[in-house]
DNA sequence: GTCTATAGTAAGATAGAC
DNA sequence: GTCTATCTTACTATAGAC
């Protein structure tokens, strides 16, 4: 790679860095081309030498999260059969997806808010949380075709937990407005998830 | 009233109701002054005589709702110590919400955007969904002063029912994309909010 | 109260020098 | 590749006639 072309690979990544900075501070839809210039340090043209607009740089942005993400979970055995049932391997989801939140707030935040502008009519929220909860959709099914009896339809309330999460995630995560821990967080999640309100029933642990 | 003042007032309504289809149709974000003032067959400058802007509009869009829940509810005894582990209750309360929102659709849709408009930094995610779950984490203080085991703090779980509620109902009911009736959902919902994905213990219902 | 016409503003996008 | 300067567009908001 030439000097002139290090240079430019340089000022993308500025240019991708001070967005997502920007994005946390001022929101996805409030940052301007040229706040995102400005932070980087750099002239506003140069945005569109690099990137045709912001969705485009908010795509590529979320193309790194998920290959991000895709690595943190190689090697690992996922298997459709997993048993969200299994309050550890619950946990294990739960916990990894608030953790993928809370290391990437950036993009998520702005993908929300990237989603909520298309507007109501667009679909686009529902497509979002099909595809987002798919894997505990298939993990669901698997449960159902095992003979566990589900609250409901496996689409539905994949989604529901899903967006208990993208919703609490965003709340929580971009706002820091509780003193509770992640561990703490994701310890209740599982526990509610888990055992809903009522708790595991007739061996309710009868600390208060 | 006067002849004139009565014309007003029918502007006003037509501007609003303009407002409400524009708001399903396009989106809170996407609808411009003039997409309300041409839909309801008025001038332009005909909003700026009856609103300061559309943030205000929306605003009394959102008091009207919010008299029109109050009304719904009025009558009904409705004390902090309900029961949300006994399944008829519980019910009620998700089934209300579920209703509010499918008959309010184009303002808690408005509202949703333009919570998310507000950015990730402003913590407005947050004190609305504590505030819009504030009767819920009432009835959790209740229940565990009471000695029932929660599974974690009141606040985060009544905001984690809130975002499943208001995520899910953002996605389903805007889109239509489900075929499932709101009667299912909402026993689904109940069901899972009430024994999560575990189901109810020792007396589990062998229906597959 | 309502209209038409227009002023004002903010931001996206590009042209051309270096 | 990057800069400065500018063009363009889209919308908000107001002024003034009726």
């Amino acid at each position: 790679m030439g000097v002139r072309k290090m240079r430019a690979a340089g000022t993308r990544e500025a240019l991708k860095a001070a967005a997502r900075a920007q994005f946390v501070e001022r929101g996805y839809l409030n940052t301007k081309i040229t706040d995102i210039t400005s932070a980087a340090g750099r002239a506003t043209g140069v945005f569109y030498d690099h990137f045709t607009d912001k969705e485009q740089l908010l795509n590529e942005l979320l193309a790194e999260m998920h290959s991000q993400a895709r690595e943190r979970l190689a090697g690992q055995a996922h298997p459709r059969e997993h048993d969200l049932t299994d309050r550890a391997q619950l946990r294990e989801h739960l916990g990894a997806t608030w953790h993928v939140m809370r290391d990437n707030l950036p993009v998520m935040t702005a993908l929300f808010e990237s989603t909520m502008s298309a507007g109501p009519s667009s679909d686009r929220a529902w497509r979002s949380l099909t595809g987002d909860t798919a894997v505990i959709r298939a993990h669901l099914d698997w449960l159902r075709e095992s003979g566990h009896q589900l609250p409901g339809d496996p689409t539905l309330i994949a989604a529901a937990i899903g967006g208990m999460l993208s919703m609490l995630g965003y709340a929580v995560l971009s706002s820091g407005a509780t003193d509770l821990s992640d561990d703490e967080i994701v310890d209740s999640l599982t526990a509610f998830v888990l055992h809903g309100l009522a708790g595991p029933g007739a061996t309710a642990d009868p600390r208060s």
